[in-house]
DNA sequence: AGCACGCCGACT
DNA sequence: GTCGGCGTGCTC
């Protein structure tokens, strides 16, 4: 009946997996061109911000529609490749299109504010100014300020606030004054496009220019367009440089930059460097903005005014019209993958968007992740390398303590404590740094370092931690659900030594404060730097005089410590027995990342790393070889259990108040995947892969038997891994568990949960729990 | 997610 | 006799 009535479809920032129909807003002509725009929509009792989809047809047969109160703007917010990768990040992690663009978008915006104005303002002497001039008393500050606009001849007697702010003091006081005669008037000037005004660095190495090269060749050559290229550049070979040479690149191109930082890389100091290096304004967007602040950056980049900026994690929303260049510095980084809510990863949807955009991402790393070592090995990312540190500096010198059996001291040795106080004895400063990864605890024998391992999962390449649960008194397998409880005695060694891991930084600053008392002794950490700016604060406050630095992840790297000469490395037995298969890589790359700290020009630096394992292979591979041959060892163990990147993985999580509620929600939604589940040709249940031993998995894939026919009628295979409590199984008073999908190839897991998801949400034990699907989960808790 | 509507305990 | 607990149902 009213095919013909034009209405739009209308995301809305709700957990829903659908679009909701209206009527344009009065005055409003139902167009294409709203596409994009976000409207004002009543919903049930209360209104929400939303955004348009699509301009079609209302469905036949539907209820009356409500009509839309208000479009928010003029024109379409979101268009062209941003809004079209944003949809595809919709469906790829099976998340809502509207709470996708709600986080996409700057909070400000979400709320419905209008985009702000990006321009400068300016102040422009009158003609009755100009005719007054004369006539202001001689050096007061109305007519110093009049004859500055008057002496500005460039732009009809106008300068921008900024340039004022730099010419003369109180400027305001004297403009309001003038302002009130007419004899000025603030006048909106359109942001400046200043032509880049680049400063030379210092000269490139061979390396480098090779480098710069490769990626002028990939922004501007003959096959100019999207391409990965990995930058694999050890600590100190100037990766940075290389990066500031690209950025010029495109800027003297034209076209637009944006750069990912890690949430604790962006500095002020890196700032002030691409500032003053790139000679145009650098847009920064860090967790320190306030949202007005955000909405402007975005805004800017809107317009294409913006045409650098770096940020962390949420900028790989920024919208780039003119893009040239996206660059993920330190791409390994966990700190680009959103946790909570749309759990993206930045560095992948930074290569979706530069594909969708035609332009090279840049991926530097000193220890990028097996991830893209994989990639760069297939041939999909060139692989850049830089081998050589800037200037003298020398490799520290590691070494490692075995404590087995040594007296601990807030989980110090002896021989730690002694080597510390030999460097602060020479003037140097010490970092003892503990690795703290929120871990569940794993127990461990103090005596011969045993540790738990599940019998059922282990296999003589990998071992699989049981950690410990029900307040210390039982053992868990997360990946096959297997107790036990813990034993009385060590089951290697019979000492009663057992313990489960882990001791804070709290106790350690205690000890060391009391052992150096004659030296400043520093505890960084998130709780002592919670405040902007505080651990620069800190640090300076620290200098460079003998003292002891004691920290976590925070301190791994960037902020420079000129006379850091040794570093203490405590807490890695956690890391080479942890139940997440990717704490290995996760403790190679903080150990190389630390390591780097230590030494100066003239000094090399030393690094010793504490463990009840002092012939673990993760530890002696990286010493001996360093992190490219625990890469290579570590993908063979990867490819031989089935894990990523030689599987992908979906993690969905429930949790609830109620005990029982997140498993059995979880079992529903294991009962609407298993249509998609290959039987195991090994054992019911079917674990291959993750839960297997390596010669199963040697097995060859056309093994597999025929899967049923999927709703899709795809050959689709998946496994599903629980579903199981989740290694921390009670949060913030919630009960946690979750459900393992692993496939071998995405399309695989893809066609599975396409075909599962969309009736999670009408499952009437969905209605109990909070639940969420993490596609490419890097945690698996 | 919110928010309303709807049926059963301890309180002015 | 009410105020209020959160179960379930819906939102164009």
């Amino acid at each position: 009946m009213s095919a013909d009535v034009s209405a739009l479809q209308v995301a809305l920032p709700l957990p829903l997996p659908r679009l909701f129909d209206y009527r344009p807003p009065a005055g409003v002509a139902a167009a294409p061109a709203l596409v994009g725009c976000r409207v004002r929509v009543p919903f049930g009792p209360r209104e929400l911000v939303g955004v348009v989809a699509s301009v079609g047809a209302a469905p036949d047969g539907a209820p009356e529609l409500r009509e839309a109160l208000a479009c928010l703007d003029d024109a379409p917010l979101l268009r062209g490749e941003l809004f079209e990768s944003l949809r595809w990040l919709s469906r790829y992690n099976h998340a809502p299109l509207g709470e996708v663009l709600a986080s996409a978008l700057p909070a400000a915006l979400r709320r419905g504010e209008p985009l702000p104005d990006t321009h400068a303002w300016a102040w422009r002497l009158t003609e009755a100014g100009a005719t007054a001039l004369p006539g202001l008393r001689a050096g007061s500050r109305p007519r110093r300020l009049a004859d500055l606009l008057q002496a500005s001849g460039r732009d009809a007697h106008a300068l921008e606030e900024s340039v004022l702010e730099a010419l003369m003091q109180d400027w305001r006081g004297a403009a309001r004054s003038l302002g009130k005669r007419a004899l000025v008037e603030r006048i909106a000037m359109p942001a400046s496009q200043l032509a880049p005004a680049p400063q030379p660095g210092p000269e490139a190495n061979a390396e480098q220019a090779e480098a710069i090269a490769a990626i002028r060749e990939a922004q501007a050559g003959e096959r100019a367009g999207f391409a990965a290229l990995l930058l694999d550049g050890v600590t100190g070979s100037g990766k940075t440089e290389v990066y500031l040479q690209a950025i010029a690149d495109c800027l003297a191109r034209g076209r637009q930059a944006l750069v990912l930082v890690p949430e604790i890389g962006l500095t002020p100091q890196l700032l002030s460097r691409f500032r003053a290096r790139l000679g145009v304004p650098v847009h920064a967007t860090h967790s320190g903005l306030n949202d007005g602040e955000r909405a402007r950056t975005w805004a800017a980049a809107l317009r294409g005014e913006a045409r650098v900026v770096v940020g962390t994690r949420s900028a790989v929303f920024t919208p780039l019209p003119e893009a040239g260049l996206i660059v993920i510095d330190e791409e390994h980084d966990g700190s680009y993958k959103q946790q909570d809510g749309i759990r993206y990863h930045a560095r992948d949807f930074a290569l979706v968007r530069g594909k969708a955009l035609g332009v090279p991402v840049l991926l530097g790393s000193a220890t990028p992740s097996l991830e893209s070592l994989h990639n760069a090995r297939a041939g999909r990312y060139a692989h850049l390398r830089l081998s050589r540190r800037a200037g003298e500096a020398r490799p520290p010198r590691v070494r490692v303590l075995d404590v087995r059996k040594r007296p601990l001291d807030a989980g110090l040795s002896p021989e730690l404590l002694d080597a510390a106080g030999k460097a602060v004895a020479a003037g140097g400063q010490v970092l003892v740094f503990k690795n703290r990864r929120g871990y569940a605890p794993v127990l461990l024998c103090h005596d011969c370092g045993w540790s738990a391992q599940c019998r059922r999962c282990s296999t003589p390449l990998q071992g699989t931690p049981m950690t410990v649960h029900g307040g210390g008194r039982r053992l868990q397998c997360h990946h096959c659900g297997a107790r036990q409880p813990v034993p009385l005695a060590c089951p290697d060694c019979a000492s009663l030594a057992l313990q489960p891991q882990g001791i804070g930084t709290e106790r350690i600053e205690e000890l060391l404060a009391r052992r150096f008392d004659a030296v400043p002794v520093l505890r960084i950490d998130r709780g002592s730097t919670r405040r902007r700016g505080a651990l620069e604060k800190h640090l300076e406050t620290f200098g460079t005089q003998p003292g002891v630095l004691i920290g976590t992840q925070m301190l791994a790297k960037g902020h420079d410590l000129p006379n850091l000469t040794l570093v203490c490395v405590v807490g890695i037995d956690e890391g080479l027995f942890s139940a997440d298969f990717r704490a290995a890589e996760k403790l190679a790359q903080l150990l190389i990342q630390v390591a780097g700290r230590a030494g100066r020009a003239d000094k090399p630096g030393e690094v010793l790393l504490q463990t009840h394992h002092p012939d673990h292979p993760l530890l002696q591979t990286l010493i001996a070889g360093g992190y490219h041959a625990f890469a290579e060892a570590e993908l063979l163990q990867r490819e031989a259990a089935g894990f990523p990147p030689f599987a992908h993985l979906a993690l969905l999580r429930a949790e609830a108040k109620h005990v029982d509620a997140p498993m059995q929600f979880l079992r529903a939604a294991k009962d609407m995947l298993s249509p998609f589940v290959v039987p195991s040709p090994f054992e019911k249940g079917g674990s291959r892969g993750i839960c297997s031993s390596a010669e199963d998995n040697r097995q060859p894939q056309q093994q597999i038997p025929p899967s049923p026919p999927s709703p899709k009628g795809g050959a689709t295979v998946i496994e599903l891994h629980g579903p199981l409590p989740a290694p921390m199984p009670r949060r913030a008073g919630m009960h946690r568990a979750q459900l393992l999908v692993s496939a071998a190839t995405r399309r695989t897991l893809h066609g599975a949960l396409d075909g599962a998801i969309p009736a999670l949400y009408g499952l009437p034990e969905a209605r109990k729990v909070r639940w969420s699907l993490d596609v490419d989960p890097v945690d698996l808790y």
